[in-house]
DNA sequence: GGTTAATAGTTGATTTTGTAACTAACAAGC
DNA sequence: GCTTGTTAGTTACAAAATCAACTATTAACC
């Protein structure tokens, strides 16, 4: 477990170290779908994921999204209310819960999710082009294992 | 490849988009180790990876650092002037070529280096616990392949 | 029912990143 | 040797992320 110091130029370990690793292919997978709900919409990574996930789910909190998405709830509201400012959402109160809203996608922000949500698929699908079928199974489940989602 | 409307609550594609997992799965992986080095040394991502660079290859100048980790030259830049100031690593002017600076580590600088190393190792070998060698070794080979690197 | 604690979400201050412009040094072509 | 272009690295400014403190509301407990 020790480094050996007499030898330089040993980048074995860099190359297998998982963490740089997943990061190195997290940047690079994400790189290209971000230039487009950017340079498409002018979108962040955290207005895309909210949009996203109102898109898939349909009417939810912030507070879900945040337990959904991992992200922090300031990510999240600061998100919301851009999101709302381009009137791609509107949220309503719970009448029941004061302090809780319920967000949902305005037809223009459907519009938007149904055509990112094409786009995200065939980027997926490009990607997993990479592998075959059995592969990209366990690729996934291993990551999601990673995550500590499963 | 167009989302079913009619149907919600479907986070079939969710948990499969590439992408998504793929940053879900390299921020845990990297959270706990970000703890030790920004904990024990209050050092930055950037900060760690610069000085592991170096104390993995040696001597180095910025602009090989950038190349080898994908890190952006301002990120390298400010990176290098934190660790000098901590007195990690000295500079020395490339006499041959005045604009380039070679890098490498004070002893202090190795000392952390050595004791992030070994960390870093068994928090490697920690992750790669939930997989057998095979599935490992595929894991690396397809994060490699999604990277770019190969 | 009044006090205390917890929760949903927002805001402000600080830190970190990203982008573009910059300096200094070298290289090429003429 | 002088212009033009390129490269290594820094700096300034804008954008974004993080962290702590805040408001408003609900829940818990006595």
């Amino acid at each position: 477990m020790t480094h050996d110091e007499s030898e330089k130029n040993d980048d074995f370990f860099l190359q297998n170290f998982l963490p740089f690793l997943l990061n190195q292919a997290a940047e690079r997978a994400s790189l290209e779908f971000q230039a487009v709900y950017k340079g498409r919409y002018g979108m962040l990574r955290t207005e895309w994921r909210v949009l996203f996930h109102l898109g898939l789910f349909g009417e939810m909190t912030a507070k879900e999204i945040g337990e959904r998405a991992r992200m922090h709830k300031t990510k999240i509201s600061r998100a919301v209310a851009k999101l709302e400012e381009r009137r791609y959402l509107k949220r309503t109160r719970d009448e029941a819960d004061r302090r809780a809203e319920w967000l949902t996608l305005t037809p223009a922000g459907q519009a938007v999710y149904r055509d990112l949500y094409g786009v995200a698929a065939s980027y997926d699908a490009r990607l997993l082009g990479l592998f075959s079928e059995k592969e990209a199974a366990l690729l996934r489940q291993m990551l999601r294992r990673l995550a500590g989602v499963d």
